[in-house]
DNA sequence: TTAATTATTGTAAATTGGACAATAATTTAA
DNA sequence: TTAAATTATTGTCCAATTTACAATAATTAA
């Protein structure tokens, strides 16, 4: 298998780039930071890391996300690869693109010592960015679209305890199209959901029920069943 | 964002894993060689190699093929990216998984000199594979039926000019599962395929309509409607 | 010519999806 | 206390799709 002195080939790098999507005003938008060095001073970037010689990817990611924003236990999903020769300027880096959903509203951003300025930028007015950025950005997009029709991912944005609108929201949100509230209960009413006695609180109207996801139940069901996501 | 030497970070290298699935015999097998050397010697592994320096990831992934089977010209599909720091007991390395559909009858294995021995597995009856390559094959499985569902991948594995039925029993050997004859007609008319006045040679009995996959139609109604392979 | 075999098409019931309406629960203002 | 405003929740009807199964068509082999 290896026909090359295997030494030879540790003379690249990993990275991990994050793309946080969150939503606020009916928008998805992205965590950008402004560059504050060469290469590409001062355009914008998706937030990344060089992996640690020691460090998992998916620990690496969510590094890059508590340095950023403070937050952990946030699920971070790995979406693509990218790994042209010629993509970073400064040597042969691959890098591994991660995703994660977050609530906007919920934490103060911690603008790094790398980072002058950061900033959610919304996906329908993305500048031009640093490196293969762009790219890498849309085709994270497009993965996390699949996943959350796909995969339970969806709880993982939501806060533990969600009304239906609000479930309902984010795929508004994340697919830039409206759904009718009934048609969208009947879409659902597979996916196991905990009906809680509580309802919501500080709201100028009828309080909404409140929801949690049955992971327990999911993952009996997972097995047989095929659950879906298509709203 | 490279608060550490850069060039401390340059001491891990990649490789690419190449799952090649095939088809015969009412199954979905996987193409796998058994290790002629230590690490993990005499245990079956998915065929994969480093990449090279200054080699594009698709590109290490075609190479892989090619060795291995003399094929070329085949979509190589990225899949996941495995990356714990102990996964490989040399040194630290990365490995992107890749996947292709192959039809098992069209080639001849050229077994390489790394390779011991090349085998058709079928993925029921799987052995303990060297590394993490259980996981990596179960994974990258997964990820194939999902893109399977998805994009129009079929159309990589089928024949040029295919019988509707092959269409059919591709979907059946991937999920394991029979779908009625007219019923899955209904599901894929919305596919564009173009129909020949050609048949089935050679067999005994009404011999098929053949058809084939319309990409030009295709290409043009991706943007607008939104296929799906879900069958 | 007929039986055997598989391809292809049709049909009717069941289920799901989409548009829209009706009812329920709560807050706010009068 | 009551009515208006607002949003949550449920129901209904019709259209479209899915499912199960049957019928017909085309070909080979005997």
């Amino acid at each position: 298998m290896y026909r090359i002195d295997f030494n030879d080939f540790f003379t690249s790098a990993f990275s991990v780039d994050c793309i946080l999507f969150g939503y606020s005003e009916g928008e998805i938008k992205a965590l950008l930071i402004k560059r504050a060095m060469q290469p590409f001073e001062n355009l914008w970037a998706i937030p990344g890391d060089l992996i640690y010689p020691d460090e998992d990817l998916e620990q690496a990611a969510e590094r890059v996300l508590f340095e950023l924003t403070g937050l952990n236990n946030i699920a971070m999903h790995q979406s693509q690869t990218f790994g042209k020769p010629n993509r970073h300027p400064q040597g042969r880096v691959i890098t591994i693109s991660y995703f994660a959903l977050l609530r906007i509203e919920d934490f103060e951003i911690k603008a790094s010592s790398w980072a002058g300025d950061v900033q959610w930028v919304s996906l329908k007015n993305m500048p031009d960015l640093a490196f293969d950025h762009n790219h890498i950005l849309s085709s994270t997009y497009d993965m996390f679209k699949l996943k959350l029709q796909n995969e339970p991912i969806c709880f993982d944005i939501l806060p533990e305890r969600f009304t239906l609108n609000e479930f309902q929201q984010l795929y508004e949100f994340a697919f830039d199209q409206a759904f009718d509230k009934a048609n969208f209960r009947k879409k659902i009413k597979n996916i196991p959901l905990i009906a809680h006695d509580e309802k919501q609180q500080n709201v100028k109207h009828r309080p909404a029920k409140l929801f949690s996801f049955d992971k327990i139940a999911y993952a009996e069901g997972a097995a047989q069943n095929r659950y879906t996501f298509k709203m």
